[in-house]
DNA sequence: CATGAATGAGCCTTCATTCAT
DNA sequence: AATGAATGAAGGCTCATTCAT
């Protein structure tokens, strides 16, 4: 079966080439900002001239969507897998945080590019974007629904804490320091405990 | 006494231009970006031509660097003016949050720029960018240094997640929602209390 | 033979422009001077829009540099060729201040950008001008170097007058004057011959 | 008899400022070329702003026409002076050149501009410069009328010969090196004598 | 699949100039 | 006599995009 062999190997470097325009496009993007990168960048960066990129995508704002979809699609799995793995819901829910930190840190291009644009940046596919945005806040929404909880707290602010929180370390974390699991159990830990807890008070 | 009026409404005239280009520039800046919002776009908004700006600012750049360090100046005004109201640690950083998030409101133009700015994206001013914005996390660090906390609290880790929840505002707060001393409350008290506290725990 | 043909065609139709470009930017920079001439009447000489000179050169100063070097390196082939063909220093002298002149005359616009672009005005390409002018006065200065001379005649400064004179020419020289190699001869022998030879001395 | 010191002082002052942009005016376009010095750059060297220049000159033409015509005069004054201390043609002569060749030094800021710019780039004063060159050159012209020369010598190119490498001059002089009175004396000896006189011949 | 060549709009910036004050 | 503020045109250059080959 010769044929099947070939359209497959023929889909693959095809394929193949739009990776390498996507991984390249991510780079920049996350980089330098969508709007500071420029087509003939991410041509030059995979040895292509700027036109031939319009075989692969339809426009630079198709390549933004097709970044930031993927970006979405890797943290999701990572979160999908994790939550699938444990049951006990804090378990669950630290092991969610320590697979979206560690999935804005290994796939550290697709994901700040996801996290980090305006959907008003990206003019005709911004509600797309927002979108996947939605979709993938709901993940952390039911988490922290399952959790067992005093009735006096707000699910809804310990929802945006945590989550801020989390998005918020692409900013500081560099790699080299600590790993994303033990952050997100220092932010779990520091969440669940009091910290009002027992030690010496101001004046006692 | 009609010369005093005449010399500051002089004085008023002269850098009322400047303020309204400021203003313009914080505004588009903050909702488009910097590099998708063109000098003639702020021309326009205050009825200028583009090339009169610059006889107000020496380049874009600069504009940039002017935006975020009045939005730096007003973010750090409020938190010192909140932190020098209080003494007592915990009411102090909530009065601080709450003063911070207020300013990431009422001055959002500003500080949405000096916030979600990458230094990165400034070229020649970055280095003053990334000053101002040390300067301003210093505060934070120090209230965090003055909480009464037990031993086992790592301050560094309680401090990214505090004030990274709180930056992610930006993304997710509407006016019209909840105000943000209350906003500031919550997120406060969600951290001191203890969220294993009494409560029926799973499978008790 | 169509394939020879349409290859030729292809290639020379492929440089073609960028001929057609640099004989514009010469004609220009020579009637008006490199900063009196903008990249747009360049475009326009040629029917092209600005921005697609950018095709063909990275930046006016490019350019500048091209038509320079293209002029010097017809001037330096006329008066190589010139130097070659005779062996006498005087007649050789004169046949390369002919040939100098005549392409002054014949590459005009090239030539004149080369003889007075000031190297200040190059900016970052000025030190390649500067070197390609040292280089075609070498020649000069060889070829009066080689000439048999009176002990008390400074070459240096029979260079001078003579290379000075010649790319003065450019200023007084119109078309339809004597031919090139007419200048030269008078050049030479008003030179070589006694001026205060035998005539009628004042007061005699 | 105050009122004419004050008018004297007046007029004094407000010449001074005149000269002062013209100072500016002619060293700039010497160093740079017209269109590469702007009215701004001008203002700036004597500490006013642009449009204050707009006081004392009707356009940057005129400041150019100005410059011209000053530079032509100095040149022209001092080559007139030459000429009134001599009376022996080839004394004369040779008076004049190092007149004209200290003048290009002396007066370097005026004279380049003079040599150096082209009509064509003055816009609508070229014909003013045109006149004011060609009043210059009469002087020359007279000058070598006046020589006692051998019949069969052209006085038309020995002109053309003596002017031309006596221009060329800003090209190549730096101060520090011969002082113009000696490339005067060099010039016209070179010219005079035989440069075939007696020396040992080639072959001979 | 990719290039070569170009487009046309738009970029940031600078310019000579004006004019009320 | 000079300034402050602006104008409007033009500057060099980059951009996303197109399309014949």
């Amino acid at each position: 079966m010769p044929l099947p062999t070939q359209i497959i190997g023929r889909a693959a470097r095809q394929d193949n080439r739009r990776v390498q325009l996507l991984d390249a496009a991510a780079r920049l993007f996350s980089e330098r900002g969508y709007h500071a990168t420029s087509i003939r960048d991410i041509a030059k960066e995979v040895g292509m001239l700027s036109g031939s990129i319009y075989y692969h995508f339809q426009s630079k704002e198709e390549m933004l969507l097709a970044v930031y979809e993927e970006g979405k699609r890797r943290v999701a799995d990572a979160v999908d897998t994790a939550a699938a793995a444990e049951t006990e819901p804090w378990t669950r829910l630290q092991a969610c945080c320590a697979a979206h930190l560690e999935a804005l840190i290994v796939h550290r291009d697709y994901t700040q590019v996801m996290i980090r644009t305006l959907p008003q940046e990206a003019g005709a596919v911004a509600p797309r974007l927002l979108e996947d945005r939605r979709d993938y806040e709901t993940r952390f929404r039911r988490l922290i629904d399952d959790l067992p909880l005093p009735p006096d707290i707000d699910r809804h602010y310990l929802r945006l804490l945590l989550f801020g929180a989390l998005n918020w370390s692409q900013v500081w974390y560099r790699s080299g320091g600590d790993p994303p699991g033990l952050v997100a159990q220092h932010f779990i830990e520091t969440l669940r405990c009091s910290l009002d807890g027992p030690h010496p008070r101001p004046g006692a």
